[in-house]
DNA sequence: CGGTGTCATGACATCGATGTCATATGCTTA
DNA sequence: TAAGCATATGACATCGATGTCATGACACCG
């Protein structure tokens, strides 16, 4: 590959008027700005970053390391948003500014990371963004560094900029539009226990409860701890059941995600009971590939993903440009609700719903 | 950051025996050995990527363009699977070979891709994979450069070294399964009319009818030109509807992916028609968020993303070091044929299937 | 005891771009 | 006309690692 040498010999000139056309930094002569246009292009020449980055000592690249990816065959990375989201959002935004993203994958194996920090090193990043895959606590140590760094899904107890997703928000507004089309009795089938989106959106949605004077019922409040396993379909399934036992049944049911808003519709078919006619369903994330493909299409809460990795790097230039802004708080992203089919008006009717408990047979 | 001649100032030795003792390329006695390790931990010591590359002039990258991720409004995006899985199987084997992958995505714009090649060229990457998002001819001129380069999930017409799924092998193999499970009356609703995957699965599909001796009738094909847009639900409907006129109705409905089966199994349960005992139905793609989700688990021929994105790094790590092995033919991978709960055998009853077709008016 | 290896180590140049400083050219102005 | 100054350009050193070649210290051999 030509160098900057090639070019001046070509032109004429030194290589030091080469690189002046090259950065605009002082002035050239039209003539020899030409000439050395001119040879730049019979030679194909592009810069070297190697050589740059050696003597500005600015290498130009964030890392992003995404523990989420994860091994193609592990079922929880279908379970909720690809995380790949935030990489594209994250991306779209590093570009802009003139620097490249340096993308590791863990393939799910969180001891791959000290592995992915040295080769960042190596290249000298200028800043580092970590992607987990699902809102929680930060399950890595990322080593100190000297370096800014900003946590996207997570966040740690000791102040690293953090962006994760307004979970409690979410669930509150989608549970507001919920109550907005008359229901009053509300199931929520959550996601594992214990998880923050669980606990955090459990908040919103008592929040709303309670707000629309609506009584809090446990009974209406079930966990799918298990999500993901083989059981999970019996599982589910039980749970509808508890929401159904007794006379005073949930005209809908509020899902911890999309893919379980999924299941949940198969299962209310085969027991007989019509969505949304008889029973609004909603669900979380705004997977599209799941909402808009289900019948009706699913009304949900759009999970910020995008939108996060967008922030989230911004925060990182912000951090790289001004040494000062500390942003060292949370950031929380919250995302639309988006109304789509499957929530409609309950059915003035105040006859109970019959199940067909025999159902519960299938397979 | 420190550098080498800081460690051998620690170390009291000279930058070149800390390169030795670095690269193993030379006899270093013990003594020496640890003390320059012993500096290096203590200066937290890691060798400039930027510096090696310029004096070895290899920069140890690899370019990964992805025109496939695009825009997360699109809801291309989701129909299929998403070419993420190429990357990572693609990285996988990079990241073994201790080259780096510098993931570029287009984000849908194809005209940006001369931009991402120029920073590719920046970078002097020493070969480049270029990912479509589904299986087509090229849809872009990837400069000559002068570096290897391997296609995946496309094909140009100059001989470029190219991985692909191999479509026909697999619709072939499933409609084989679906056949020895004794369908004799199989349809098929196809991708879009003029794809590469839905021309050579249809020849697969052909192919093991006529092997079994089925004689292949047109009605049992339909397309869904339209898959993706807001008519497509009723499209996939009449296209059903088409299936069942008349009394020699299928037992079994292949679908050109699994999202267009998760669409099946609705309509065929709004119209009373169960699968898997009346009907069975097979997807394409193993997307698992569906195929593991959907009740009954559905039968698919898995494409095997991953594997051709291990296969084409392969590929080209071949090239970069035997520049003899001229790969220039075309790479065909296929996938397995996962069976699950929704392909059995067809009901022994002879008698025809009602279809309610009342519920076609439905919303 | 000098010749000849082998081993361990260092001095120096080099990769490609650019910052620093110097120089040449031409033009203005006292 | 000479001093003064802006403009255009080049020589040289430098960033960090490593290839090349040289050298010092031993050990072994005839």
């Amino acid at each position: 590959m030509a160098t900057i040498y090639d070019v001046a010999k070509h032109a004429g000139v030194s290589p030091k008027t080469v690189s002046r056309v090259l950065n605009k930094d002082a002035p050239v002569s039209e003539k020899t700005r030409k000439a050395v246009a001119a040879a730049m292009n019979a030679l194909g020449y592009v810069p070297s970053h190697a050589a740059r980055t050696m003597k500005s000592n600015k290498s130009g690249l964030i890392g992003l390391i995404t523990g989420a990816i994860s091994n193609a065959d592990e079922i929880s990375t279908a379970a909720g948003l690809p995380d790949l989201l935030i990489v594209q959002g994250a991306q779209k935004v590093i570009e802009n500014s003139q620097k490249t993203l340096l993308i590791s994958d863990t393939g799910g194996r969180l001891d791959r990371v000290p592995d992915l920090v040295r080769t960042f090193q190596e290249h000298r990043v200028e800043g580092i963004l970590y992607v987990a895959d699902f809102h929680k606590p930060l399950d890595v140590t990322l080593p100190g560094l000297g370096i800014p760094k900003v946590l996207i899904n997570c966040y740690d107890m000791v102040g690293t900029p953090a962006v994760v997703p307004d979970d409690e928000a979410g669930q509150y507004a989608l549970t507001r539009e919920v109550i907005s089309m008359g229901h009053r009795r509300i199931a929520y089938l959550t996601l594992a226990r214990g998880q923050e989106a669980t606990t955090l959106r459990l908040s919103g949605f008592r929040k709303a409860l309670s707000e629309a004077g609506i009584s809090f019922d446990p009974k209406l409040v079930q966990a799918t701890d298990l999500f993901g396993s083989a059981g999970e379909r019996q599982l589910i399934w039980d749970a509808i059941d508890k929401f159904f036992q007794g006379d005073d049944q949930p005209t809908a049911i509020c899902c911890g995600n999309d893919r379980l808003a999924m299941a949940v519709y198969s299962i209310l078919r085969s027991r007989g009971i019509s969505v949304p006619e008889e029973v609004s369903v909603v669900g979380y994330d705004d997977h599209r590939l799941i909402t808009e493909t289900l019948y009706p299409p699913l009304t949900t809460a759009e999970l910020p993903y995008s939108a996060m990795g967008v922030r989230a790097a911004q925060v990182l230039l912000d951090l790289l440009s001004d040494s000062d802004s500390k942003t060292t708080e949370t950031i929380r992203v919250s995302g639309q609700v988006i109304p789509r089919g499957s929530l409609v008006a309950p059915r003035n009717t105040s006859v109970a719903n019959i199940i067909n408990l025999k159902g519960r047979n299938e397979r």
